[in-house]
DNA sequence: AATCGTGTTTGTCTTTCTCAAACATTACGC
DNA sequence: GCGTAATGTTTGAGAAAGACAAACACGATT
């Protein structure tokens, strides 16, 4: 009955909790003021102007005349995160290679909690679609609609694979969006058989992409690379065996350099 | 006598100071163990557990086999602030295309709290120092001794010049580092004569670099771009003339770029 | 088998958050 | 130009949460 009592489960500080609430309200709102914030928290004024003052002073935040923003803290620790993702030193010649090959837009893609993130994009001369693009890097997206995305869990097993699915859900992004678990796993068979995955206008309504799965020295997959495309110029042998046979050949490629690369723990 | 008391000034947050150390302690060290954390802080085995528990629960750390890192959340975060910097919407094209035309490296520079960060950075055929330049990125970086940092230091009124003097110092990073006020006051009256500025050696032995200034909508200064390259590519006409034609051509077309933009606040 | 190193959990005291309300400051209407 | 509203900032004091230390678990190492 009475449930306002400690409620054991491990000890977390809420503080940072709530912290992490208040960044995420800036980035999820445009350039929001002082109220804005408060708004969509429930705390009082006064806690939340601790708060902004707090994580101003600390450069998580930056106010730029009278409204808030993400501080470029965030690029340059963000930096640090690409940069200590071995896939990320080893990938990100071959994908600047395979933009260049295929004048498209390449994604190197890792999971993280259910979810993919962009670690690396390079735009090939004719990529389009590039505010998707800018806004799509800007939060972890759905693993079950991108070629990236069902590349990795192509090669997951199946109970990861269903924990994934149960956290996430099969959000229908498009018309062609598979929503069906036993549909996705047919889909997932099919990926490993042929070892790539396909992106039919899945993510986004007019573009299609092909993804490859990267495996670390471990044999684990680690990441993802695909090339992304409109409809129009993915179609026929480009889209049945030209692409899928370049983006396999670069994820071969980034499986060696992460094999033969020594990612020095020097300074 | 007595002076233990709340000493006041603005109230903070004190768990968020705490975790912003945590993660500063976590990009500093490599791949640091649990206790590797403790060490740097000075706080409880018990209390540093709460905090990465919640900061990993939250998505700023991540923990890979027993050691932490900073988290993917920083990534998607990150490219938020750069997506909303005008100064990177507008630049980006234009400093690929430079470092196209040059082969070098090209950077895009922002000023916060006294010192620079890369929003963009683009890297030409030849250029070279590369993991240099990643590590860079990582942390703001001192104006006094860049091209880009001297050239917006140079559009700043004195004050503001003398203010992050003051809190930044002249740190001697080569030889060739201005590190007298007064030299460095009569280094930024020539850079606003000619428009451009020379890093020679300042930052990093055997490179130059030429920096210009971008001014935004108001007329202030809202960053800088700049060519960076080993000095025995850059010297002679192309050190005198042919670079700096460029840097300052780049400069002016996001200039043109930032005015006639609009960042639409739509979605 | 015992000790050491590393990481996790828990009881308790203390600090610090949080709220609400009062206080500034700027914008706005008339 | 004055009053009113809206927005942001500071403060006092109760309530909640953080911090420490010590105990606990688990492996590795001798």
């Amino acid at each position: 009955m009475d449930d306002s009592r400690p409620a054991d489960g491990p000890r977390r500080i809420k503080s940072v909790q709530t912290a992490s609430e208040i960044l995420a309200a800036i980035q999820r709102r445009p350039d929001p003021t002082f109220s804005d914030v408060c708004d969509e928290l429930d705390a009082s004024k006064g806690t939340v102007h601790t708060y902004l003052a707090t994580l101003e002073e600390e450069g998580f935040v930056a106010k730029v005349d009278g409204r808030y923003r993400l501080g470029l803290r965030l690029v340059t620790m963000g930096e640090t995160v690409r940069n200590e993702t071995p896939l990320y030193r080893a990938g990100q010649l071959e994908v600047d290679k395979l933009a260049d090959e295929t004048s498209e837009y390449v994604h190197l893609t890792v999971v993280s909690r259910g979810k993919e993130v962009t670690i690396y994009e390079s735009r090939g001369d004719n990529a389009v679609a590039t505010d998707y693009h800018l806004r799509m890097r800007e939060a972890p997206q759905y693993l079950h609609c991108t070629a990236t995305g069902k590349a990795m869990l192509g090669h997951f097993d199946d109970d990861r694979v269903r924990d994934i699915i149960d956290d996430q859900g099969l959000v229908e992004q498009t018309d062609n969006t598979i929503s069906d678990t036993d549909r996705l796993f047919d889909e997932l068979e099919r990926i490993r058989e042929r070892g790539y995955a396909v992106n039919d206008e899945e993510e986004l309504r007019g573009m299609r992409s092909i993804g490859a799965p990267i495996r670390g020295v471990d044999g684990d997959v680690c990441g993802a690379v695909s090339v992304t495309a409109p409809t129009s110029r993915l179609s026929g042998d480009r889209f049945r065996s030209e692409i899928p046979e370049l983006v396999m050949q670069a994820a071969n490629i980034i499986e060696v350099n992460l094999e033969t690369t020594t990612f020095d723990p020097s300074r």
